[in-house]
DNA sequence: GAATCAGCAGTTTTT
DNA sequence: CTGCTGATTC
């Protein structure tokens, strides 16, 4: 399996943990001592699911079972590598061993070795969303069916949901051109990424398991494995629990850990039922509920239950704590958007000066358009602050061009990337000369790519187009050749020389943007020699490194770890699921926000939303602000906004208290201190200025 | 082949 | 109010 190419990890070495089952509950410890058979474990928000899920693979090791038999899936590579490394500390270097994948990851190793059986050459390269899009624009530019501006990812949607429902053509429900577009391009999508020998997310799973299906191909791999562990089972679309099914074989040693209520992926095709029926799709499955809270306070998990109790369709559990009730939690009513963030600004400021560190503090919204203004506020107010869900590292313009190029080289018949790279730097190729090379590549049948190679062939192909194709062709047959047969270790020295032979560098810096643009973009670019260099050294075993290079940066969102340390984080809810954080807030608590206003329009299931408010709620372990706006601009209009159902949910007492940002309590925790401080920090500002 | 402009749409996003 | 796309223009 694959490793993930991480930022070198230099966090502390975690201290050994004993195996000492003592340090678990009751309930946890039954999980970690269940013997065979599928199991499905309950486990509520910072509950400890982890931690029962490493035990558990401890345990079996320690009972002789072969580390390489066990099989972990997990939602993100983000979370394989965490779980490899607190295995790796708990029982030492048996824990490198076990098999730590995601779904897609594992799709992906079905698929290479058994790439025959798929109908897939060894070349084959995986299409992302932004690859799919262009090749339904390019499909949409050469079929004319609606050359209206459609929405191109409208389409790729109704094509992407029949592929997985395993239609032969698209289902023409409502007859709008979106349909009838999709209805016309599903065929060609099918048949280019079969020429491009491209297959998408979706195929990871897809083709995997129709190779599964051949009778000794799925016992070859339902033998693979004695135990097989699921983290995040909520998650689970129907594909990745039929895969599942395979893999268990007939043992069905399968243990799948998952919270229903904190299913917020239903949108992307997760199927909350696989949870509620897992008993029903694996037979009569042990069932372990872990609803002892160890991270919130008592008043947090008061409010987090009360909102999800009024999801009616949910296994009933109830969060609690030994812990005792801590500080209430408040709702804050503002006037609008930008005394929201000061309010938050403002008690980010006194929470500080209270001693808290910037790093325990999350703010957390619906939608990222609602970032920017706390932005604002925070810059103004000198409060570091990071954001998550950026754009990743693999999907900056510049490093997909060098992938591009590197997908090129790997596999010339990947149109999309081809088309990419083909005139970047400028080889005098442009849109006329590439449709007349494409129209060459179909009518002869050897793709864009063998219509490069022939150019001198071609007619009305200016001279320079066909020095450039040949040139092009050139630079793409020498890399092809060098990479033949490299080892790991040479894989950045022939990246290093791409990005030279393609003058890169110099095409980015007379580009259009600002130094420090460009700036950037080269050090991404200069990033990804690293990230070359990183791979090496993590899978020095690779028998096709540029293949394996290419995989793993189309698998692996590598998110740009900046130094969090000493910064507010700022996220969607969504990216919250899994973090804490001491003291969180919840902006924008209003209807069509949080309840999001398409959901409300969508007419009826809110149960999701709720889920997202839950999450939220218990990210916090001692401190939570949910903070709402009478008014606030929407689209360049103020607009009147109504509070959150949601915080009518919470309950009554104490444990809530409610305030508007013009009369706050008088018990404010320090107020005095805090006017001291602003006091100061006005005077600062004061002298800066000045 | 690059630059500029008008028009339009505008949740969430592990792979 | 923004950010992106496609078309038009030089």
């Amino acid at each position: 399996m694959m490793e993930v190419a991480g930022r070198s990890r230099k966090r502390p070495r975690r201290r050994k943990e004993p195996l000492d089952l003592h340090t678990l509950n009751p309930r946890q410890r039954e999980a970690v001592m269940h013997d065979d058979g599928p199991m499905l474990v309950l486990a509520g928000a910072g509950s400890g699911k982890t931690r029962v899920i490493i035990y558990r693979i401890a345990r079996l090791i320690g009972d002789g079972t072969s580390p390489s038999r066990i099989l972990g899936v997990t939602f993100t590579n983000k979370a394989a590598g965490e779980m490899r490394e607190r295995l790796r500390s708990l029982v030492g270097a048996d824990g490198s061993k076990v098999q730590l994948s995601t779904f897609h990851a594992l799709g992906l190793s079905i698929l290479k070795a058994e790439h025959e059986a798929a109908g897939l050459s060894k070349r084959f390269c995986i299409y992302d969303t932004s690859d799919q899009m262009s090749l339904v624009r390019e499909l949409m530019r050469r079929v004319r069916v609606a050359d209206r501006r459609l929405d191109a990812g409208k389409i790729l949607d109704i094509i992407l949901k029949t592929k997985r429902e395993r239609l032969k053509e698209v289902a023409i429900d409502w007859g709008d051109d979106y349909e009838l577009a999709a209805y016309e391009l599903y065929p060609r999508y099918v048949e280019e990424m079969k020429a491009f020998n491209a297959v998408d997310f979706d195929d990871l799973l897809l083709r995997s398991m129709d190779v599964l299906q051949i009778p000794e191909v799925g016992e070859r791999w339902a033998n693979k494995f004695d135990y097989i562990l699921v983290d995040e089972y909520q998650d689970t679309s129907s594909d990745q629990l039929a895969m599942l099914k395979i893999l268990a074989g007939d043992r069905k040693n399968v243990c799948v850990v998952g919270d229903d209520d904190q299913s917020i992926y239903a949108w992307r095709g997760a199927v909350v039922d696989n949870i509620l029926r897992f008993g029903r799709e694996f037979g009569s499955a042990k069932e372990v509920i872990l609803d002892q809270n160890y991270r919130s306070t008592g008043h947090i998990l008061h409010a987090a239950n009360s909102v999800i109790q009024n999801n009616k369709v949910r296994k009933d559990k109830k969060l609690w704590s030994a812990d005792g009730e801590g500080d209430p939690i408040n709702v804050v009513t503002c006037e609008d958007g930008e005394e929201e963030a000061t309010l938050v600004s403002e008690t980010i400021g006194k929470l500080v000066f209270d001693g808290m560190k910037y790093e325990d503090i999350a703010i957390l919204y619906r939608s990222n358009l609602q970032s920017r203004i706390l932005e604002e506020v925070l810059a103004a107010d000198k409060i570091p602050y990071s954001i998550v869900g950026g754009q990743a590292f693999f999907e900056r313009k510049e490093v997909r061009d060098v992938m591009a190029y590197l997908a090129t080289i790997n596999n010339p018949f990947d149109e999309i990337s081809l088309r990419r790279v083909v005139n970047m730097p400028s080889r005098g190729i442009g849109p006329t000369s590439l449709q007349r090379f494409a129209a060459f590549g179909t009518a002869n049948n050897c793709g864009l790519y063998g219509a490069l190679c022939r150019a001198s062939e071609i007619p009305d192909i200016p001279k320079s187009a066909q020095n450039g194709a040949a040139q092009f062709v050139g630079l793409i047959k020498s890399f092809g050749a060098q990479m033949e047969g490299a080892s790991p270790q040479d894989l950045q020295r022939h990246v290093e020389h791409l990005i030279d032979e393609i003058k890169l560098r110099d095409v980015i810096m007379s580009a259009d943007d600002s130094a420090t643009v460009s700036q950037r973009r080269i050090e991404n670019v200069n990033e990804v020699i690293n990230a070359a260099h990183r791979f090496a050294a993590m899978n020095p075993q690779s028998e096709s490194p540029l293949e394996d290079f290419i995989f793993m940066s189309s698998l692996v969102k590598d998110e740009e770890k900046e130094d969090d340390r000493g910064k507010v984080t700022l996220m969607t809810l969504h990216s919250a699921k899994g973090l804490e954080y001491p003291a969180v807030f919840m902006v924008g608590m209003e209807e069509e926000l949080l309840p999001h206003r398409r959901t409300i329009e969508l007419g009826g299931d809110l149960s999701e939303e709720r889920r997202l408010c839950y999450v939220g709620i218990t990210r916090a372990k001692k401190r939570l602000w949910m903070t709402k706006c009478l008014y606030r601009s929407n689209r360049g209009k103020m607009m009147e906004r109504g509070a959150s159902r949601f915080l009518e949910e919470l309950p009554e007492g104490e444990g809530v208290i409610r305030w508007n940002r013009n009369s706050p309590p008088t018990d404010d925790m320090t107020e005095s201190k805090a006017d001291e401080f602003f006091a100061k920090m006005r005077a600062q500002l004061g002298m800066d200025q000045g």
